[in-house]
Parts: C-alpha cells; sequence; structure tokens
DNA sequence: TGAAGGAGCTTGTCCATACAGGTGACCGCA
DNA sequence: TGCGGTCACCTGTATGGACAAGCTCCTTCA
C-alpha cells in the first residue's frame, strides 16, 4: 500500500539497510523506542505481528481473505519469502489456512492462548486479563521415583526437590501443582518467594534459565482428599489434569510435574490443522 | 508481473528438472511405483521423512546432534533451503530443538500421535497397533441451539443433523461422541453404514470432503448418567471431554461435537516449544 | 595451570528468481 | 441461458548467494 520510495538503483541491492533506514527516516519509528529497547525483531516476525493484529483487531473477519504475498511483499517493502515466513506463523497458530492457488482465508480472530505457546501460568492468567497468584504449600529434598528419574533423565534414588504449589486466578484457587525439579536448579527454587507469582519468570530474570519446550500428557483423574481440600471441591469430582516436563534450550531436563486444575475455571484449546506445519505437510 | 517465458536454453536455469533427471537417471525411480502411486512428494517432505525415521528407528537418541545443515543438503542432493524446510517439521513436531550457532538436538524419539497432526480417531488408534470400531446409537435431524449454531456459523435454529456414536479400542468402549453436522454434509454422513470405522476417511473417499482444521476446547467432567452407561463406568466418575470444530480447507465449518473420553485408555500428548513455530518465534 | 582470545563452523535472516500446479472468474459458443 | 474452456493470479517448491549472530573448541598468553 505505501508506495516505495522512488527508485534508487544503488540502495535495490541492500534492501536490509534500504528498508532500516526508512524506519528511521521517513517512518517516524524514530520517535518510538525501537533503538533504545531490545535489538530490534526480525523482518518477519515484525511482519506477522502486524497480521495478527490486523487479524485479532477485526480488519479481516473471519471468512475474509488476507491480501496475496506479492501484495505483502510490496506494503512492507520485503520479499515474497520472507512475507512466507511470517504467514507460516499465522499458519502454525491455526489463524488463517491456505490452499494453493487460493488467497489465504481467516480462520479464526481469537489469539491462540493456548498450547502454541509455551506459557507460564502467570502469563496465561495475564494474557487473560487476569491476575495470577501462587503459594508454596510444602518444599522438600528428596530422591526421584523411578518414573520421575526417567522423566528427568537422571538415575533413580537421585537427589530432586519437591514442591506442592497451589496457583489462584483472581483469588480462586484453580490449580494444584506438584512438581519435582533437578537438582541442579532446586537452590535457585528454594529461594524463590513463597507466594511467588511466576516462577518461569523469576528464574529466567535470576539464573537465565529458559523453558525452552515442554511435553504434557493430558488426562482426567477424580480429585483425591489433598485435591479436594486446596482447590475447594467435592473429593471424586472430576479434575482435568496435566503431566508434563520441561527442558532447556538444549534439552536438559528441568522439572517434571502433575497439574491438576479445577473443571470450570480454565479450559485447554488447542488448535488444529493438516498444514500445521512450517511450509506445508499435505501430502498423503 | 510474471516475465513472460523467454525464449531460455540455458539447462542451468531449470534446477528442478535437472535434479529430477539425476534421481531418475542414478536411481532408476521410474522403476519403482512411483507413477503408479501419487504424484511423487516434494523433496523437502522426503527429507524430513527420511530424518523422521532415522530418529523415531533409534539413529540419532535423544541428546545426539542432527548433522549440519550443508552436510544433509549434500547428503540429499538439495539445497540448504530445502534443508531448512524439512527440519522445520520436526521443529514443530517437537522431535528436534534448534539454537543458533548450535547444532540441532533430539529432544524425543517417539513420534507424535498427538494433535500435531489432525488425525481421525481410527488413523489414530491404527497408528497406536490398536482395533478402532464405532457404533451409531442414534441419528436425527434437528434444529441449531443458539451455541452450536454459533460453532457452525450457521443461522440458530438452522436445520442440522446430531449423532451419537459410541467409539471402542479393541473393542472396549472408550470415547462417547456427540456431534453436529451441517446440514451440506448430512446426507453423506446419514448414508454411512452404523458401524463405520472411520467417518473421517469414508467422507473424504466418497465426497472428497477433507478435514483441514480443528478447534478443540478440553477440559473435565462428571459422567451424566447415559455416559456412565455406554462408557461403562460410575455416574460421577471424571471424564475428559473435548469439544472441537472442524471445518474445511476454506474455512467452512463442517461438524461440531462434545466427545467423552474414559480416562486410563486415552491420553492426549501435546508437545510444545518456544520455537514451535515454522521458522522461529524465539523474539521477547 | 587457568583464563582470555580468536578462528571456524552452524544456524538465523533475507533477497532474487524460476517453474509447477491449483483456483476462480471471465468469455465465447452452442 | 448454460456449459465448457481459456487465462490471469496466487500459492507451493526449489535453488543459490550473502551476511549476521551465536556456539565450540583450540590456541595462546599470563
Amino acid at each position: 500500500m505505501p508506495a516505495p520510495p522512488p527508485p534508487d538503483d544503488d540502495a535495490r541491492r541492500h534492501p536490509r539497510s534500504r528498508s532500516r533506514a526508512r524506519t528511521g527516516a521517513g517512518g517516524d519509528r524514530s520517535g518510538r523506542s525501537t533503538a533504545g529497547r531490545g535489538p530490534e525483531p526480525p523482518r518477519h516476525e515484525a511482519i506477522a505481528a502486524a497480521l495478527r493484529r490486523a487479524i485479532t483487531e477485526g480488519r479481516y473477519p473471519v471468512g475474509a481473505t488476507l491480501p496475496s504475498e506479492a501484495e505483502l511483499a510490496a506494503a512492507h517493502g520485503a520479499s515474497r519469502g520472507t512475507v512466507r515466513q511470517a504467514v507460516a506463523a499465522l499458519l502454525a497458530e491455526g489463524l488463517v489456512g491456505s490452499r494453493q492457488g487460493a488467497r489465504r482465508v481467516v480462520l479464526s480472530t481469537t489469539p491462540s492462548q493456548s498450547f502454541t505457546e509455551l506459557r507460564s501460568f502467570a502469563q496465561w492468567a495475564r494474557a487473560g486479563g487476569r491476575t495470577a497468584g501462587g503459594l508454596v504449600l510444602s518444599s522438600s529434598r528428596g530422591t526421584a521415583r523411578a518414573e520421575e528419574a526417567g522423566l528427568l533423565q537422571v538415575p533413580p534414588g537421585a537427589p530432586v526437590l519437591h514442591v506442592l504449589r497451589l496457583r489462584t486466578l483472581d483469588g480462586d484457587p484453580v490449580l494444584l501443582e506438584r512438581t519435582v525439579y533437578a537438582e541442579w536448579i532446586a537452590p535457585a527454587v528454594e529461594a524463590l518467594p513463597d507466594d511467588c507469582e511466576s516462577v518461569t519468570e523469576r528464574l529466567r530474570r535470576d539464573e537465565g534459565l529458559v523453558f525452552a519446550h515442554g511435553e504434557h500428557h493430558i488426562d482426567a483423574v477424580a480429585a483425591g482428599t489433598a485435591d479436594a481440600d486446596h482447590l475447594r471441591v467435592r473429593r471424586g469430582s472430576p479434575l482435568l489434569r496435566v503431566r508434563r516436563t520441561t527442558t532447556t534450550a538444549e534439552g536438559r531436563p528441568v522439572e517434571t510435574s502433575d497439574d491438576r486444575y479445577r473443571p470450570g475455571s480454565v479450559v485447554f484449546t488447542v488448535r488444529n490443522s493438516t498444514q500445521t506445519n512450517p511450509l506445508t505437510r499435505t501430502h498423503a
């Protein structure tokens, strides 16, 4: 849409520099804190963010078609490859659908507040406009049982840290976490305050530890005595159980946890697609 | 925009044809049933499949590093971009992790038998080496309630088809489906046999209808009288509920369903990553 | 012996180009 | 009027080149 600046031939060979210059010069982005805050995100991510915003704000309602790759490329002063990279993100989130030959279609306008991103409880709560709370009920050193050891990739009987934590949403108890931390991270966890709102964020800030990967197993169980007590439900009432194991970017397991959600307050959402995959997967 | 086909005699300008010719010459793929069985998968998919197989077969155990992109490219006679497209698929499946500067690491060797792919119950069962069964308990025309209408994107009161279906795994009842089909697909569904093993596959074969997208809401509920009866559990025992809506590739809703799973027999698995996204998402 | 530095490899980002294959709308003919 | 074919448009696939950023390991110096 915004006609690119007059054809400057020598600059055409440095599109990256050109557009960078543009954001600084023509676009009064300089007024924004782009330079001061962080190293400036990659182009494809910026484009994806712009599209995502346009969709969630209703500029493209459900069923509408997105501009073609060529148009988007021109509008953002990027190449088609970069635009494809951007829309691939929306594809993976299930916001848009794509078929060869046809324009892309908007499937949903609600941002994926779900598993697509690996979200901590606090982050997830904030995204929904709610306030999360936390309270450590007990914390004790112990040894890993066989199952836990397997998940944490340590020998059975290895020292670990067991933590029982109650999570609240707007003051209501909704989640009981039974977490087992690997020993190498235990001191950092013990140093946290009992009512720490977001363990994930604290560990990232204090230890530089990022939870990069996670595996979640979901099923339903009946509330036990302890569950019922803390979550304020009757014993035997249904709970949503999520057993998860989290690892660092290098694949080193950090924690494994048995999380039990009180139904009604929390619903998990997964969006799905035959084309979920980055750049295709349609075959067979 | 598309430059009219100029008279090009230079064979170097047709890398696709070149490599095809290579596979044809060196590997006499023509001798294989490639021509008879489907149109030959894209290169990047073939490479992804090879890597996936190597991982699940244990050639790369958990924690091992994958060959570099350059090595893979050379090994498969493809360009780096194509290899990147292939590994992006594994990234999205959570099989491998990736960090800039470091070799890719294997995170898991179990194929994602889960939500990453949109699988029908029968397909999913087969993948696990089990046999799926189905039985229609009731099927009746009716009108859409407000909630159903919203999910199917039809006006409230529009004609729909309600189907109650019991699914079995190796003969045991594990899933009770309450499905609402949009009217335009209702005749095809009614034409199906009552004990149809896979509705998804039949509809694809007979109608050319593909279930391309899905949205799933997961929570836990107590078994009602009917649930308890059909699933052979006590009333009030916990069930895993998945409310899902499925649409075609164009985004047209096909069905919406309330599925209740008997716990113990089925566990949902979701694998997760900060880098789940196609080609990045690490920022912020 | 231990720590700082650098070289080389590897992944991330981006561009330009070309062709294949599917979609959908327009147009002409019966 | 209705049907079928043509064609512009759009996405999928693939290559190749260039540079940036980050990780590892090895060397070198104190």
